[in-house]
DNA sequence: TTGACAAGAATGAACGTTCATTCCATCCTC
DNA sequence: GAGGATGGAATGAACGTTCATTCTTGTCAA
């Protein structure tokens, strides 16, 4: 086995092959997308690609690291600085995942990665890892909208926020399975979370 | 070929395949489940089994099939008498899900028909096929909730209940990976339907 | 009760294909 | 001309599937 080079070039080739794989993965699935597939995608001859990557299970898990750093970069861009209002967030994060899914895939390769982390230990742990940070942010969230006039009771914010990221979740399989849109759901989300307890507040209308 | 048989026993025979490739499935997923797994699992030699069933293809469709109506039924169970209050209903759902999950795994095969769906479109189809009657069962929910204090605003019932349904599907997937429990998800539920209203909660923020 | 016979059930070796991977000759570039 | 980069044939294992054959069971005439 030729040992896997490491120059600046070789990075290059290995971000060739992994768009070429990502694109196989999403439209088949990792187990049903053969090596043959990736190599015709990438229009490399195996033995080219050998050297760059050992197999690939390696290509598979670059492919999963990439994809959960792409949607905690999607969350985190929307949550970095001060947190803004719950709803307004939660609409955000609802339209940057409706763009990955229309642009790059990223949300669907998502649902892939979940499947796979049900029989794949180490895939399991990278989503776990991954999700934590993100997790806690919605916390975050969830207790800054406290602050601002949002009192849930008596309960934790991290119910609350498990809550809030299943919703998330929840869209994302509805957005890859049926087509639902952001802005449809981010407004099933507003009367959640605006469900008033009596009429009289329809002063905080939308625009 | 053999044609496929039809008689009662064959019935009992088709059932316990199906059952062993459902262990099969759970453990390994449907691409990366090998018939001979299948042949172990089942005790069975292949021309037997082909006597059954006249591919593989077949048996995963059936276990598709079997695994959403499962789903449905849970739902069903829920939801098919007069409504119960919103909460109560889905805090009875998620039960119902953790339940499957411990002992029939049922919810973890859901994952991977999502993942399945988002390249089998005989599939996609079935999966909307069944979901149709579960949204309309939601809809349905939050009307009622609507006569019994539950004011949404100006939100639209079909909103809303994608959204409680997408809460449900993101319970499915953090039980799956996370092993979070129906008990504190409910509570989180809990919390979010029992938010007073604030003035914040106005989506008017842009990208 | 027995033996001949039919038919469904089950077997497991074998098939052609495709899989992931390796090996090596050839090409380019410095 | 040396050494990394590349192409492509070749490898053996594993895949889903088939088929000739054997086993099992039930029937019925003698």
């Amino acid at each position: 086995m030729v040992p896997v080079s490491h120059s600046p070039a070789a990075d290059t080739r290995r971000q060739h092959v992994l768009a070429a794989a990502r694109r196989c993965f999403l439209a088949n699935g990792f187990h049903a997308t053969s090596m043959q597939d990736i190599l015709r995608e990438a229009q490399m001859s195996p033995g080219n690609l050998y050297r760059y990557f050992p197999g690939k299970d390696a290509i598979v898990l670059a492919i999963v690291e990439a994809t959960l750093a792409e949607v905690t970069a999607a969350f985190e861009q929307t949550l970095l600085d001060e947190p803004p209002p719950l709803l307004q967030a939660l609409t955000e994060i609802l339209r940057a995942i409706e763009r990955l899914d229309d642009h790059e895939g990223t949300p669907r390769l998502a649902i892939q990665i979940w499947g796979e982390a049900l029989r794949n230990p180490a895939i399991a742990s990278l989503f776990a890892e991954a999700i934590t940070p993100v997790r806690q942010w919605f916390v975050h969230l969830v207790e800054a909208q406290r602050h601002h006039g949002l009192t849930s009771g008596p309960v934790a914010p991290e119910h609350l926020a498990n809550v809030l990221l299943g919703a998330i979740h929840g869209f994302i399989v509805q957005r890859a399975l049926l087509k639902l849109d952001a802005a449809s759901y981010a407004e099933g989300l507003r009367g959640l979370l605006a469900a008033p307890a009596s009429p009289q507040n329809d002063a905080s209308g939308t625009s």
